[in-house]
DNA sequence: ACTGGATGAAACTATATTAGTTACAGAGGG
DNA sequence: CCCTCTGTAACTAATATAGTTTCATCCAGT
């Protein structure tokens, strides 16, 4: 994953978040209008969270996305999950000397670390869901129109 | 930072505690063969480890590197905080449109998220050594060297 | 059926990031 | 003064990321 392809997904979901409000789809082009980008890069998320269950797409006339669950009901975890590509931490791009002792163990423990760290990261995205997410963002966009 | 730097570092930092034990210094080059990469791209790490008083660098006949404190001293946190280059997770890689409610507000609401995150990355990370990691490491590599 | 607006995906380009390499001045103990 | 290693810049190569174009596919409405 791209660091900011998790930014992108949130941006998506919480304008979905908007538009659900009103019970209404939105098109990949209308985001990524939002976004500033364009259409196929946001499809490229979209096609990852329809993959994960968390959007629905509709075809034929009136066609476009809409969110699979309440937006309150998704967590900033189950996104991450959905658009994780690589792991947080990598390992060595290439393989270490397994005649040192170091290179020859560091990986598996590293792994195991790792794999620690992105389990507490995931309790923390966890405890927040799109609708807090839009909730805020709300918040904060019309407080900053009469600054 | 590139997601492998952190791996790099802890690879340098247990390999630097390891010849701790016999109160030797080691070189850059002998770093990279442990690794398996150039001594240019591990003193660039190393540069960086140096900055946050992880490590001290030697000139002069029998120069080189070691540990700036004691490993069981050092955190994986500590680690992580001297390699970060950028955060976790990045923002839009151009500014979303502030005609759009979330695009004008979702920004400082993510950057609050984020550095959340990574404080809870943190304290995960803090609770262990560079001592710890030499130990498991260790323990790992001698036994598969009788699988 | 046919239409129209949107998606899915591949292919390609452009740009940015990351790592590898070369080169050379600077440090400092012997 | 010598020797070995560091510090850093400059360049290249490889990879990753995003933007663009294109076209087949989908399906509600007529």
């Amino acid at each position: 994953m791209s660091n900011s392809h998790f930014t992108i997904a949130l941006h998506i979901l919480a304008r979905m978040a908007l538009v659900a409000e009103k019970n209404k789809v939105i098109t990949s082009k209308e985001i990524a209008t939002s976004v500033n980008t364009n259409p196929v890069f946001i499809r490229r998320i979209l096609s990852l969270l329809e993959k994960s269950n968390l959007v629905v797409v509709q075809y034929g006339t009136g066609s476009g996305w809409k969110l699979a669950r309440n937006p309150d009901n998704i967590t900033l975890s189950e996104v991450y999950q959905a658009i994780k590509q690589k792991p947080i931490f990598g390992l060595h791009r290439s393989i270490p000397n397994q005649n040192c002792p170091i290179g020859k163990g560091i990986q598996p423990v590293l792994k195991y670390y790792y794999s620690d760290v992105e389990k507490a990261l995931h309790s923390k995205l966890a405890k927040t869901t799109v609708a807090d997410l839009l909730g805020e963002t709300l918040t904060l966009s019309s407080q900053e129109l009469h600054s």
